[in-house]
DNA sequence: AGCTGTGGCAGGGAGG
DNA sequence: CCTCCCTGCCAC
């Protein structure tokens, strides 16, 4: 158990099927022997077999901890995957791969299970072929692990297409969007290679068979591109179907299968169609922006060019075309359409090297293929680790509990206003402290494996952070990256561990653990409130696991508040660690989980769904935005006419339709939306509406940008709502009446801040007198009374 | 086909 | 008007 991340890198253990008496998971155990783990009522057995595609059975082993008559107790594994001999066929590298091809061929192995089996018939009713089918097979199932490799070893290639767009086509549906020609097939790798292929000389036939050509000659183990699962790779096969090319970019030249799959950000998800390529492994960096932003939330849109711009890899020489401009630019300016095609491969590769490294050394710690590890979610991955090492120990699995956690973070603001100088600190990890120091382990976790897995990840951690360095310093920064990577792999793994005791469907969950963890972090929190304020601290907001606090007056300098941090940090409990996490000049404080803070550069960042969410209006961030800018300046009169200034070009239609629109994920299908609104589950909503009257076109996941138009300030605007590529420059019909409506909702955020009567002095376009800042004052600091307080003080 | 958690705020429809 | 409830988005 001491090496058991290890003893996981060392071992591949996979998955099998989903179904009654079958297969659930195997082993590796040599060149020429898999351990296979199969369940038989109730239990988990398991043997030792020649390899796949036969295997011979030996004797039969019962999993310990497994009480046959206690039915509710152990459950066995929950299993993945739709086809297991898929699974079974999984190599550590190409090269084993090939080797287990040619044992098959040296043992003159003609007998295999064909593909469409359904795989769990009894053995009289399997399906055997002759000589070639086995190996055709055997390939087509094929996977690699890239156990012990370097994410800078393996083989990736880039793709992307550019179609001539019709205009007015594509707005017709999806059906109709395979119609437009593949005019630009542009293609990169990891090796230096920089394709273009085009049509400006042959037929898009002709183009089709260079593009499987070249991928073939290539032989990339992985295929990536952004939107890649949605778009290039359906429309390179269905313009290859029409052409009657065959689209075999597999290896040994064969076609890749397809199926509906979906992915989870978060609250959102998505539905694709998933693309196995035999031998090969397909990445879509779209997904990686999406998981990226889910804990980082900085990103305004997913769209190559603008992410490029956001990481700062984006060429200042890069070519920019916009898409209703591309078949006008292949016909006038065909060699710019190039250039644009050939940065946006080089983009995606920039972009996968930069957020594909963390799954892949993921990969090398789980019984699932790199492609499946960059599509799976945190609590599958953990739940991978123990299931794989009970089935290593010969341990029966529990079964989920049900019920529900009850308790999450603390959060209180105690002091509303503008304040400053403030300072923010933090306790390190908490959760994961908290796991580690106060020996949590799911009760199901009979072998206690919850508690060495955490501790085994943040150990590698810390190794392999130590190497990064190391690496750094010897200016080796290949290597500095690979490490980097795998100490980002890591840390996801640490982070998820607590998540995942919660969760519904874990099969070690365990709710009470997971309230043990916050209830503890609660009482970390308020232990932290009191250490500060007895030393002079006056607390503005908690959250979890932050603090901020305004200084006493003696500490000043930024050594001094780390040192005060420093104080409280030792009076924590073993374990707990308080970080200096940054200084402000000022702070506006307005409700929790939503501020404002301006630090020693006068930048400032806003934090918070109310002050700045992606669902309001662009003119409305950028309102409250200069509006707290203004306020912290203490600039009355600016902030009078910021609002004049608004009011006025909402009223002018001087707003461009980027300022007024809104924008909002699908959530769920249109058919689905409706489904609920006949059934009385949902009330209507103007993006569905929107979209129903559009007749189709948009899916789930998709991003629907509109603005309500019309007159009048009705009560409701289901109805109101126009795309806001229907929105026409000329014609402006948006509702001056609802974004004056806006504009003042907007301005209840400055509320609190003045006293009745002066905030509605500021913030109205009485004409009648000039407006004078004379005699306003802001309010500079309110003490929150929260029930909890309020009920403090009655006693006090 | 696969799935990490709770806490918090805003907006809008529905119905009293 | 108001409250209730749902959805979407965000902090941690």
């Amino acid at each position: 158990m001491d090496n058991l991340i290890h003893d996981i890198l060392d071992n591949d253990l996979l998955f099998g099927k989903d179904k009654e008496e079958l297969i659930v998971g195997a082993y590796q155990l040599s060149d020429t022997h898999i351990r296979l783990f199969f369940r038989r009522e109730g239990s988990v057995l398991y043997r030792d077999d020649p390899f796949y595609p036969f295997f011979f059975l030996s004797e039969e082993t019962v999993l310990s901890g497994f009480v046959p008559e206690d039915k509710k107790k152990f459950w066995l594994v929950r299993l993945q995957g739709n086809n297991f001999y898929q699974y079974l066929a999984i190599f550590s590298s190409w090269k084993t791969f090939r080797a287990g091809l040619d044992f098959i061929n040296a043992k003159k192995i003609t007998t295999a299970r064909m593909p469409g089996d359904s795989g769990h018939e009894d053995e009289s009713s399997l399906t055997y072929s002759k000589g070639d089918a086995v190996t055709q097979y055997f390939l087509q199932t094929g996977k690699t692990l890239f156990k012990g490799m370097l994410f800078d070893d393996v083989h990736r290639l880039q793709l992307d297409i550019e179609t001539y767009y019709k205009p007015g086509r594509r707005d017709q549906g999806k059906n109709e969007r395979f119609s437009d020609e593949i005019i630009i097939v542009s293609l990169s790798d990891n090796r230096g290679m920089e394709v273009v292929i085009h049509s400006r000389n042959c037929s898009e036939k002709e183009l089709l068979e260079r593009v499987v050509e070249t991928i073939s000659r290539m032989d990339p183990d992985v295929i990536e591109g952004h939107n890649i699962f949605s778009f290039d790779l359906p429309y390179l096969q269905r313009r290859c179907d029409q052409h009657g090319v065959s689209f075999s970019i597999g290896r040994d030249g064969l076609v890749p299968k397809t199926y509906p799959s979906s992915i989870r950000f978060a609250e959102r998800s998505l539905d694709f169609t998933f693309f196995d390529i035999p031998g090969r492994h397909v990445v879509d960096t779209l997904f990686l922006v999406q998981s990226y932003d889910v804990s980082k939330r900085s990103l305004q849109s997913y769209g190559l060019k603008a992410v490029a711009k956001h990481f700062g890899f984006a060429s200042p020489h890069r070519t920019y075309i916009d898409y209703e401009d591309i078949a006008s630019t292949w016909d006038t300016d065909h060699e710019k359409l190039l250039a644009y095609a050939l940065d946006d491969v080089i983009e995606t590769r920039e972009l996968s090297g930069m957020l594909s490294g963390s799954n892949f050394y993921t990969a090398q710690m789980l019984p699932y293929t790199y492609a499946m590890t960059s599509r799976l979610g945190p609590a599958a991955k953990i739940e991978a680790l123990f299931v794989r090492e009970y089935l290593r120990q010969k341990h029966s699995l529990p079964k989920p509990s049900s019920g529900q956690q009850y308790m999450g973070g603390y959060t209180e603001v105690f002091l509303k206003g503008i304040l400053g100088p403030v300072v923010y600190a933090d306790v390190e990890s908490l959760y994961p402290s908290i796991m580690l120091s106060y020996d949590v382990c799911p009760k199901s976790d009979a072998l206690r494996v919850f508690p060495v897995v955490l501790r085994d990840l943040r150990d590698l951690r810390f190794k392999a952070k130590h190497l990064v360095t190391e690496y750094r310093n010897g200016k080796n920064t290949a290597l500095a990256d690979n490490f980097d990577a795998m100490q980002g792999s890591f840390k996801i793994l640490i982070n998820a561990m607590y998540g995942y005791l919660g969760f519904q469907g874990g099969i070690f969950n365990d709710f009470s653990e997971a309230d043990r963890v916050t209830s503890t972090g609660q009482s970390i929190a308020r232990k932290m409130i009191a250490e500060f304020e007895s030393r002079g601290c006056r607390v503005i907001e908690v959250d979890t696991d932050g603090i901020l606090f305004i200084p006493p007056p003696g500490v000043t300098t930024e050594e001094d508040e780390r040192k005060l941090v420093n104080e409280v940090s030792g009076r924590m409990p073993d374990g707990i660690n308080i970080g200096f996490d940054g200084r402000f000049r000022k702070m506006i404080s307005y409700l929790k989980k939503n501020y404002a803070l301006l630090d020693y550069n006068n930048r400032m960042t806003v934090k918070g769904s109310s002050l700045s969410s992606r669902s309001n209006e662009k003119f409305g961030r950028d309102f409250i935005r200069k509006g707290f800018e203004t306020l912290l300046a203490e600039n009355i009169a600016g902030l009078h006419d910021l609002f004049m200034d608004y009011r006025r070009k909402i009223m002018d239609h001087e707003l461009d339709i980027a300022e007024f629109s809104r924008s909002e994920t699908l959530k769920s299908t249109p058919e689905q939306y409706l489904e609920d609104v006949r059934a009385g589950r949902r009330a209507k909503s103007i993006t569905y509406e929107l979209v129903l009257r559009a007749g189709g076109g948009f899916s789930k996941g998709d991003r629907i940008t509109y603005y309500i138009s019309g007159s009048g300030a009705s009560s409701s605007f289901f109805d109101k709502g126009r795309l806001a590529s229907e929105w026409n420059r000329s014609k402006p019909d948006e509702n001056t009446a609802f974004y004056l409506k806006r504009l003042d909702e907007h301005c209840q955020k400055f509320l609190p801040f003045f006293k009745p009567q002066d905030f509605s002095t500021i913030f109205s376009a009485d004409t009648l007198f000039a407006f004078s800042p004379e005699g306003i004052e802001i309010i500079r600091e309110t003490r929150n009374i929260s029930p909890e307080t309020a009920g403090n003080n009655d006693i006090l």
